[in-house]
DNA sequence: GCTCCAATAT
DNA sequence: AATATTGGAG
């Protein structure tokens, strides 16, 4: 029986995708364009392109006698480590920011992120980090200080206003940050409440990404804030998640407005290596 | 049953 | 260290 090919086909193209992944590591990648609405869209453009990697060594990984994930069997099939780039943080903390804590939640981050084949599992591991890595920050802060100027939250926690951001939206009253954030023109409806801040700089410590796309600093996120790689998918076909998604008419609540796409600090702010790393924190400009 | 979250595993 | 996976809880 043709059992041994499907199971084991599966089984090897994981055990190889494994190693290949971790050398060349051709995951998702692409750009998002502002898009809006999934509940009465039948255009849910999600297309943020993750890409860890754009290495010239070789470039089929779609060819290799048919090891390759890439075939038919999408699901039982194990997705490469999901690479959380300077861009896709971005994106992750902008859906927070904009969202409010309340409604902070891996499902509907992921919703308003719109990232294709980002699950809801990706986000709620990155989540946790995150949450942990803003707790750390507040238990810091808050010792020490003694500042008027700091932002007290209902939690009672100080934070310092330049980090305080998400939590800035969090115990506060979302008279709209419910959902239906952006009123469809404008990327960030409002900056003030946690929009900017959380954009400064709250990079949690990701790995360096020396090779991001392209340079370090020089292109990879120009100055669009996205790769300029075209191609190089691979990886996903689509519909990856063996859960249902988005239902559509399941929530139908999450207005999404579409994060628009930024520029962030690549280098990491402490300059560990060299002290060249001239980190522009460029802001989000959303103040307006 | 689904989602969240914290803990644990890789 | 960064993500994934698991298990309990709502």
């Amino acid at each position: 029986m043709p059992i041994s090919q499907s199971l084991i086909t599966p089984d090897l193209a994981l055990a190889f995708d494994i190693k290949l992944s971790a050398l060349h590591n051709h995951c998702l990648q692409e750009i998002h364009p502002p898009i809006h609405a999934p509940s009465s869209n039948h255009d849910v453009q999600k297309g943020i392109h993750l890409n860890p990697h754009n290495s010239s060594d070789f470039a089929d990984s779609s060819e290799l006698g048919g090891s390759g994930p890439s075939d038919e069997p999408a699901r039982t099939l194990k997705r490469p480590r999901l690479v959380w780039t300077p861009q896709l943080h971005k994106r992750f903390v902008d859906a927070v920011a904009h969202l409010g804590i309340k409604n902070a939640v891996p499902k509907t981050i992921m919703q308003l992120m719109s990232v294709d084949g980002l699950t809801r599992e990706n986000v709620a591991s990155h989540l946790q980090k995150y949450r942990l890595y803003l707790k750390r920050m507040q238990g810091l802060s808050s010792s020490g200080s003694v500042n008027g100027a700091l932002g007290i939250n209902g939690g009672g926690n100080v934070v310092d206003p330049a980090t305080d951001h998400l939590f800035a939206s969090g115990p506060m009253p979302p008279q709209f940050l419910p959902f239906v954030p952006v009123p469809a023109m404008h990327p960030y409806p409002h900056p003030r409440i946690g929009g900017s801040a959380a954009a400064v700089h709250p990079q949690m410590q990701m790995h360096n990404y020396r090779h991001v796309a392209g340079g370090p600093f020089s292109s990879g996120v120009a100055a669009d804030g996205q790769y300029d790689h075209p191609h190089h998918f691979l990886g996903r076909q689509l519909q990856p998640s063996p859960r249902h998604r988005v239902g559509g008419g399941g929530n139908g609540g999450i207005g999404v407005g579409g994060i628009p796409p930024f520029v962030e600090n690549l280098g990491s702010a402490d300059g560990s290596s060299g002290g060249n790393m001239k980190i522009l924190t460029l802001f989000p400009t959303g103040d307006d």
